[in-house]
Order: structure tokens, then C-alpha cells, then sequence
DNA sequence: GATCCACCGATCGTCGGACGATCCTCGTGC
DNA sequence: GCACGAGGATCGTCCGACGATCGGTGGATC
């Protein structure tokens, strides 16, 4: 019965290690609570008590701590010393800086990606099929759909840099993001206008005009902060 | 023998509190192995055993730990599951993608000082000091001193965007960047070249001119990192 | 002689419990 | 009405313990 091995079945497998490589048990419980934060279950402002979490997950208080000490550096959680652990609350100039921050990256790792000429064909058909995901979700009302598409295609973007370092702090800006997103009530009306101009600007990448798209971004990102922030502000003050 | 209050003493105790407020045991254990890393006390690559630690610092290993996590959520030190903690090495990849994160962040916020058309008084002033310092390093035959000028510059130039995140993420860059230039044996090779350069930048920043001076770092940017890359790639060498 | 495997020491990961320190709240007294 | 002090909740840090996991060592096997 033995018979070799497909070809390439490492990189199937490797593929699949991430699986297994879970982790230590504070990286599990961080990750458990990230997801409930990004997804809007523990909204901004609420304590995370330590005694609370031991007794919800059954791990002990050395472990929970480590979890929020991770959380705390991803900036999803905010530690007051002697007081606790709070899901973030953005601030208006919080939001602010974070969207400048990722404008730099975003428009910087497109600019790269122009300056280059060229960039790998996988990492394009990522960024088309995010903005023909985002279509999708838009058809379908599905505006939580759509947010996460959204979020994906500027992942996508970003990564037609190549450069793994950018992707991740990308990473970690979308899911400061999302603390903005998951306080505010009119999902549609903040994903709406981004769909079709998603779509554009998947096209330019498609057709390899990388520093069209990169300006086209540019002025894009500026109106979608203003949108954001003037949205923002109102649910803060609401 | 009561005074009134000199004027504004309230603001420069503000300046000291941080001494007063300098955290938590476990962030000046972070700080203290933080500062060891990057003047090159702790090379990279030397293991950060719990134990050691509680032996030579006097506090718990609950306490260590949780300053190691801190240090290795700045990419500082790595992580190793059931093996330990070791204080990075950044390999020729982690470098050129660590370049091009700074390249981005930098010329963007850069960019984005530009577009606004003004910068801070205060800030244009670091940027200029900062240059100077470098100046007078340089003519002392001090390159370490020439190399933390250098990152002054640079942190100065970010901070033009005026965006308190940008200059955050700056700050963890150029602190990551110290360790490849820990390991490089010829400090002057790597600083000398860009005491100039980064006069001439200060002087376009302190004209007003901040396109020019976006324009100015990109490519000023590109030969560093060239520069660096290749320096780097031969002491990995060596 | 090379390969594989079982063992071993070092170190980490997680647990439970303990204690004082600090902060917020609330009631008291002026 | 406000300063002040008591009380409770929670955190910060410490300690000691145990099993789990990793890398290396040395012996058994082919």
C-alpha cells in the first residue's frame, strides 16, 4: 500500500501547521478575546476583570493575565494600572492618527509596489477577489460582509508591496479599526460608498497600473477618513 | 519662608512625573533589559533565561516574564515555545522588510506634513537640532553618538505629521533597527555618510519646503538601505 | 560505522494560593 | 456642600509546585 508522496504535499502540510502550532494556552485565550472584541462582543469600555475571566475560561489568573498583556499590546485592550483591563476606547484624535498611520502604510507599500513595476500575481487576484467579495456581501445586504471584505482588500493592497512587515502592521491597524466600526450603528451607510470604488481600484491594480492606483488610493483613503471620522464623532457624542 | 509658586511649575513637574510614574515592576525590568539590548550589551542572538534573571534582578519569575513578553512584543527578543527567550536576530529578510516599513512610515508622514503645507515650529526645530547633534558627534569622533542623532532625525522627521501613532510605530522601528546596527563593527562606516545628508534635509525642512524634502528622503532612504543591507549582509558573514 | 531510539537534564508553561498596595465608592462629620 | 476616612474590589507581586517539552547523550540495532 505505500505509494510516494504527492508532490508539494510539505506545503499542503505547511499549510495546515498553523492548526496544530495553536499555541500556548494564553495565546488561545488572547484569541479567543480578540475575536470577541473585533466582532463587537465586548464593546469598547467594558472591563475585562481577571477574576471573571479565570472563572469563564477555567485558566488561572497567571494565564489570563498574559493573554491581556498581549491584547494590551495590540492596542485592542487598554490596562489602567490598579484598576483593570478595558476594551479600547477610541478617541476622536485616536481615530484620527490611526487613519493617518494606515494611509502612510497603505499608499507607502502601494507606492513601493509602483516603484517596483510589478507585483506577484497572486497578490493581485487577492486584492480582485476581496473587492469582488465586498460586491457580493453589498448584493447579498450583508454589510458585515461587506466591512470584512473591505478590511481584506486594503490587506490585499497593502501587501502587493511584498513586504511581510507591512503586512502585519497592517494587520494590527484594520483591527484597531474595527473598535471604531463596532460602535458604530449604521453598518451600511460606512460600507456602502467603498464597494464600487474598491472594485476600481482593483481594477487598476489588475491592469497593472499600480501608480494610478496608488494616487487613485490616496484621495480615496482621505474622503474615507473624513466619512469615518464625521461618523464616528456623531456616535461618540450620541 | 512661603513663596508663591514660580509660573508654569506646574507644567514642568508635568515633564517629571514620568520618573515618579516610571510603572509597574515588570516595565522597569522591560526597560532595563530593553536599554541592554539596544546599546548592545545583550547581543543578539544570547538567551534570556527566567532564572538568570530572577537571580540577577531579585524579582519573580512571574514578574520577568511578563517584562520579557513586553520586550517581545516589540520585537526585541524572540519567543521560542518550551525553548526561551532570546534577544533577536534579525535576518537579512526582517532587515530589507524592516527598511522598507520605515521607508514607508517616514516618507509618508513626511508627505503628509507636506500636503498639510506646515509643520510645528517645535518640530521643525527637532528636526534641525537633531541634525546638528549630529554634526557635532561627528566632529568629535563619536559615531555612537552619531547613530542615536542619526535616529533622532529621522523620529523628528516622522514626527512633522504631527500623528502621535506614527511617531509610536517610529519609534519601535528605529529601536529595532539598533539591532542590526549592534552587531556591525564599523560604526562610522554606517553614520558618517549621512551627517550631511541629513543637514541638507534640515535645511529643506527648516525652508518650508517639505515636498522637496519628502522627495529628498525617499531616495536618501533607498541609498541607506542599500547601504545597510549590504553591510549587514556581510557581517552575517563574517 | 551510521541510524535510530530511549533516556535525561534544563527550561518553560500553567497552576494554586497568598499578601500588601492602590483605587473607587460611599457614608460620616464638619 | 465639601473634606475626610473606612471599606471593598481589584490589581501587582511573590512563592512553590508540577507536568510538558525541548535538545542532547549514549546505547542498541542493522
Amino acid at each position: 500500500m505505500t505509494r510516494s508522496a504527492p508532490a508539494g504535499w510539505t506545503a499542503s502540510l505547511a499549510l495546515q501547521r498553523e492548526r496544530l502550532d495553536v499555541g500556548s494556552t494564553s495565546e488561545r485565550v488572547a484569541g479567543l478575546l480578540r475575536t470577541q472584541v473585533l466582532d463587537g462582543t465586548l464593546r469598547p469600555g467594558v472591563q475585562l476583570t481577571e477574576e471573571q475571566l479565570v472563572e469563564a475560561l477555567g485558566v488561572s489568573r497567571n494565564t489570563i493575565r498574559e493573554a491581556l498583556q498581549r491584547l494590551s499590546a495590540q492596542r485592542l485592550v487598554e490596562h489602567q494600572r490598579h484598576r483593570g483591563v478595558f476594551v479600547r476606547r477610541l478617541g476622536r484624535d485616536d481615530l484620527a492618527d490611526l487613519c493617518g498611520l494606515r494611509r502612510a502604510l497603505e499608499c507607502g507599500a502601494l507606492r513601493e509596489a509602483a516603484e517596483r513595476g510589478t507585483a506577484a500575481p497572486d497578490a493581485v487576484i487577492a486584492v480582485v477577489e476581496a473587492a469582488r467579495e465586498g460586491e457580493r456581501a453589498a448584493a447579498a445586504d450583508d454589510w458585515d460582509g461587506a466591512g470584512t471584505a473591505n478590511a481584506s482588500v486594503h490587506l490585499a493592497l497593502a501587501a502587493l508591496a511584498a513586504n511581510s512587515r507591512i503586512d502585519e502592521e497592517m494587520r494590527g491597524v484594520v483591527a484597531e479599526l474595527r473598535l471604531a466600526f463596532v460602535v458604530l450603528p449604521d453598518a451600511r451607510a460606512m460600507h456602502e460608498p467603498y464597494v464600487a470604488r474598491n472594485v476600481a481600484l482593483a481594477d487598476l491594480v489588475a491592469a497593472g497600473d499600480l501608480a494610478a492606483a496608488a494616487d487613485a488610493l490616496d484621495t480615496y483613503l482621505r474622503d474615507a477618513e473624513a466619512h469615518l471620522l464625521d461618523a464616528y464623532g456623531q456616535a461618540l457624542d450620541a
